[in-house]
DNA sequence: ATCAAGTCTGAAACTTGTTCTAGATTAACC
DNA sequence: GGTTAATCTAGAACAAGTTTCAGACTTGAT
């Protein structure tokens, strides 16, 4: 119930608050060996091979303290996303796509990291289920992998520095429909060869919000 | 584990199988009031009100009945979705959109349907919850609530026989966005007019496909 | 009417997420 | 070095989804 409301007035060390207190080193390690086990036991099993006790066993840590670091598994969960989309963002960072307008760079970027999330499909599953699954107590966090998410895309268009809210909506758009299809083929419901077809669908609404329709949004 | 196997061969009764038997009075009565207490628990306290003993309570139904009709809380919640979506398909036809593009014509629909599920802002969110969280086992089901929720948008889009394989690309595209959004908005992390602009971005692809850019596509 | 097969009930048991408690440990500060 | 507050641990306890089981009830076919 008030449970939100509690951990944030009484969890004073690891987790969410307006100003996180430092962090010591052994907790950076604590959070890290959590969030380690946490893929690992994803990668296994998915969403319900992660399961609390395990995790808080793979991680040598007690019950108790992995909930002050997380304070469900939900949360745990979305912020093992949030580890693996920097990890992304970074790889991605290194080979930009080469598409000649927005829309082929962003469909590319976005294909590009389906294919990584593929790799691990379970791991995928669990992060994506425990994204969309997610209620109100969560919003801070799955906001800031929403922000991750967004900045991704608009890297892929081109670094814009002051997008118009035509291209926000745009990418908003985008986004929802990359996480849609994502659960969806991780689902079984879809192939990928529609998977592809309905990101470049969608890619072309970039294009439109980027520069008018016919126009061409080459980039130097 | 197996659970889904094992039910698919042992459940005679009520549930899914590829050939449903006919289902007595008294069970199409169960059924009915099984739905119709989630329902209402979930109007009261979503997703987390619907417990499955109080749905077997309060639907007059032995805990074990209740599972041999659903067999897992989301199975419950999708087939209240489907339940519901029926209901608001039907209102829906009564008055039809009113817009001179397809795309506006598609926008004003799921604008109205945003509007009914808003009304029970509590039960959409059990059922949308549901809906994305389901996994393997409930893709016959989720499945069966995307073709509704398909079926509605091509009705507004003016009842097409045989859509090309790219307007249903886009129609999957603006399904995904519109339960992406009402999730995002049921949990608060947007508003009202930001759904309005984004349900009427992807709507643009409706046109893209169904007449080329820059062409109009009315309804005679 | 009766028998067999399938259904429903009630209650207990099991699983896993979450909370709570008491005591040991650590960190910061005097 | 000692004190105090915060943190961590181990483990019990609780909550809600799911499973199981023995026995009562329905239904359909004979």
């Amino acid at each position: 119930m008030t449970e939100a409301d509690e951990r944030a007035t009484q969890a004073p060390g690891p987790a969410h608050r307006a100003t996180t207190p430092p962090l010591t080193e052994r907790q950076r390690e604590r959070r890290g060996r959590i969030l380690h086990a946490t893929a690992q036991l994803a990668c296994r099993g998915g969403f319900e091979a992660v399961q609390m006790r395990e995790v808080a066993e793979s991680s040598q840590v007690a019950l108790g303290t992995l909930y002050r670091y997380f304070p469900s598994k939900v949360h745990l969960l979305v912020a093992t996303m949030h580890d693996q989309l920097e990890r992304l963002h970074g790889t991605l960072r290194k080979s930009p796509p080469t598409g000649e307008t927005a829309a082929d760079r962003v469909a590319q970027t976005l294909m590009r990291a389906f294919g990584a999330l593929q790799r691990e499909p379970r791991l995928a599953e669990a992060m994506a289920r425990a994204l969309t699954f997610a209620d109100r107590s969560v919003s801070p966090e799955v906001d800031q992998v929403s922000r991750q998410t967004t900045a991704i895309i608009l890297d892929a268009m081109g670094g814009l520095d002051n997008p118009t809210p035509e291209q926000l909506s745009a990418v908003r758009v985008v986004e929802h429909t990359w996480l849609s299809t994502l659960i969806t083929w991780l689902a079984g419901r879809t192939s990928l060869a529609q998977v592809r077809v309905d990101i470049e669908t969608v890619c072309r609404l970039i294009d439109l919000t980027d520069a008018g329709p016919g126009e061409r949004a080459a980039r130097p």
